[in-house]
DNA sequence: ATAATATGACTGACTGGTCAGTCAGTAAAT
DNA sequence: ATTTACTGACTGACCAGTCAGTCATATTAT
């Protein structure tokens, strides 16, 4: 949306162009691969300009010149700024999703399967970009109540009933001893989206250890244990 | 600012005409509280219109608007958007900083002490536009770093430290057992953090009952207890 | 007390820069 | 030769900030 009451011409506009036209996704792809490729390096670029200023603050002339295409070209690829904002926040969740769901459901101890997650969420979230698209949403999500809705649905919800579950079972099994952590998985979460907003804001004026502190989170998660 | 690069004329303008100009402030004040009056309308408007859009996406025609003043009158004011915003977030938190200092260094215990501090958060910033502004501080911030270092002196450091001084007392007194909340107070703080993005983004999906889960999370902090 | 004058707060139409979105024209692939 | 992708100058809305003019209050003169 331009500020305030867009959606000038264009109806419900969609892109019609490139996207890979037609059916014939196997062979002769020359203009495919160049397509994906147009598209990937929008994206990559619209995540840098949204990163660093926001929604309203980034200009699509900015993201066309680091993508190295012209303005004109992000609405062969996207039908608007609000489209390519959403579509780009959807697609950087997706793998993470993906992922944390797919961390073995074995029956590895849950203080094992919480490293993991940790060091994934450290790796994937806070040492990428990701970071800083948590902290769009948060910014942005209020105005865009598609958007929330969208993460509340894909991400949350599901992050938030599997960490339940896997407290849950913990809880049975004897891991763990608070049961509070089934109920409001929320406190299990916390701390991951303090290092997010802290980094993103204060690293400067006061470093924060993310390690050290998830881990005298799990500490007090599990009870204990000195880990030398 | 006007965007990008803009302070197009005024040097490092700052209002001059109002603001109870001289030093007569005991008397005659009709215009001095106008002038106040006129202030606090300002803010009050721009509060509630900088939250619902973000600093790029609101206009000061709206705010004037809702102040029910002309445009200008704002800049009598402040100097321009950028000050004005600052002014707001600045003005916003001090109360809470003050309350949160006095708040009895008495030897009650602390647990009552946090539940005191919890109770002041639930009411004077979840239940007021405060949860707002925090939130615009964490959209805005990266992009005001004068912005993010006020308030990481002004609040977040101050916070910061008496929260690790109270918990150091009460690791000593043995009210609380791990160590780690002395040391990464951000870890008592978080469920705060969560439970304003929470009800800023994501209550009208899945409502979250802070209470209990502020109630839970004290629990863990102090080992148990159910108060029935 | 009342009128004349001075002060400074307030107004809103205006300016100039900005930017989302368009489209006629050009280049490249088939 | 034809179809499809790409380009970038252009348009029109938009909005921060300005300033000449108006009006309310204060001060001084009568």
């Amino acid at each position: 949306m331009s500020a305030r009451n867009p959606k000038r011409r264009s109806e419900a506009a969609s892109p019609k162009r490139p996207v890979v036209n037609r059916a014939s996704a196997g062979k002769g792809g020359v203009r495919e691969a160049r397509s994906a490729e147009r598209r990937d390096a929008i994206l990559a670029a619209a995540l840098e300009e949204f990163a660093a200023n926001g929604f309203a603050g980034t200009r699509l002339d900015d993201i066309a010149q680091r993508a190295k295409i012209a303005k004109g070209t992000i609405y062969l690829y996207f039908a608007d700024k609000e489209t390519l904002f959403q579509e780009l926040l959807r697609a950087m969740f997706a793998p993470i999703v993906r992922a944390l769901e797919h961390i073995p459901k074995s029956d590895m101890p849950t203080r094992d399967i919480l490293e993991r997650m940790i060091g994934l969420f450290v790796q994937e979230v806070l040492g990428t970009r990701r970071k800083d698209v948590i902290r769009l949403i948060i910014a942005e999500g209020p105005r865009f109540p598609k958007l929330a809705e969208f993460h509340y649905r894909e991400v949350l919800s599901r992050v938030m009933a599997a960490m339940s579950a896997l407290m849950a079972r913990a809880i049975a099994r004897g891991e763990v001893k608070n049961q509070a952590y089934a109920k409001f998985p929320q406190l299990l979460a916390a701390p991951g989206l303090v290092a997010v907003i802290w980094s993103g804001l204060f690293e400067r004026f006061a470093p924060l250890d993310v390690a050290a502190m998830m881990r005298a989170h799990l500490d007090i998660v599990f009870g204990e244990r000195k880990t030398p």
